[in-house]
DNA sequence: CCGTATCCACAACGATACTG
DNA sequence: CAGTATCGTTGTGGATACGG
């Protein structure tokens, strides 16, 4: 098992380089490939359940809407429901699986860019840590516990 | 200032949703809109500087790398500087600025959501803290330094 | 309430050819 | 080497209307 690695100021050979089927964001993006992906995950990691309400807060059309749903439940990222109030029909309802809540990190590292970055006011969303009320941010650590700060990468392929 | 404060297991009423322009991740991927642009940004967290090194190591081709390049220069995630060796003609190479290489979070989350759900040989790419050689992993923290669960979040809006 | 079918507009991207 | 111009194909998404 060769193994390449790199320190991320310095630059790569051509032949260092990977096709997109090597690369593992290229696949993350090949599944949630779109913007509106991105929204309907989002309002799935809010709460919302239903068709309705996911339609609703994304503001996407009920046809785009129901495009999403159908690829993400059928790439694992949420699954559908059948559940049923005693009286009433059946409903269904999507809820994220393990896959699909996996991809919180990614959302809120998105979330806290767009915060600093492009809004002009400031933060209009926060997420807190429940058990304590602090601030919470995506930010990348080391298994042993550091903080990592964008010059002390090292990137490895294999 | 008024403020909702959410569990995440709950649900939102319709009249807590938010519109696109009031969301900060919509508008980070306003910003970083296809996949393309995520490729690009790759390349350039890898150490690529030069146009052909774009567009060779992303498999773009060159109009759409180029295309690319410009929007995020002109998104301000990429600067492009002129530079001189001596006795060569000018060339041109661009350079992440700090806006830009605020996005490795959300990079590194989607690179590491890849490698365990998509790719099915494990992970084909690695990053390290180049201090002490430990993998470095895009988790959600508090500010009081507490990793976060996905059942431990709260979010709230004002 | 929970979607689907159809249609249309525009964005994304590759291929090819060409320029400073 | 570093791009631009043009073209054709596919992807993305809204509007409208309709069905279980």
């Amino acid at each position: 098992m060769t193994e390449t690695t790199i320190q991320m100021t310095g630059t790569l050979e051509p032949r260092d380089s990977w096709t997109a089927d090597a690369c593992p964001m290229a696949h993350a993006l090949d599944v949630v490939r779109n913007r509106s992906a991105f929204l309907v995950l989002r309002e799935a990691f809010y709460g919302a359940t239903r068709f309705e309400e996911f339609a609703a807060r994304t503001g996407l059309s009920e046809p785009v809407t129901a495009t999403r749903l159908r690829e993400l439940t059928g790439a694992g990222l949420l699954e559908r429901e059948p559940y049923q109030e005693p009286g009433q029909r059946t409903r269904r309802l999507y809820r994220l699986t393990e896959k699909g809540s996996d991809l919180l990190p990614a959302i809120v590292a998105l979330m806290q860019w767009g915060d600093k970055w492009v809004l002009p006011g400031g933060a209009r969303v926060e997420v807190r840590h429940h058990d304590c009320g602090a601030a919470v941010r995506a930010e990348l650590r080391c298994e042993h516990g550091h903080a990592v700060g964008r010059d002390e990468l090292e990137l490895a392929r294999r």
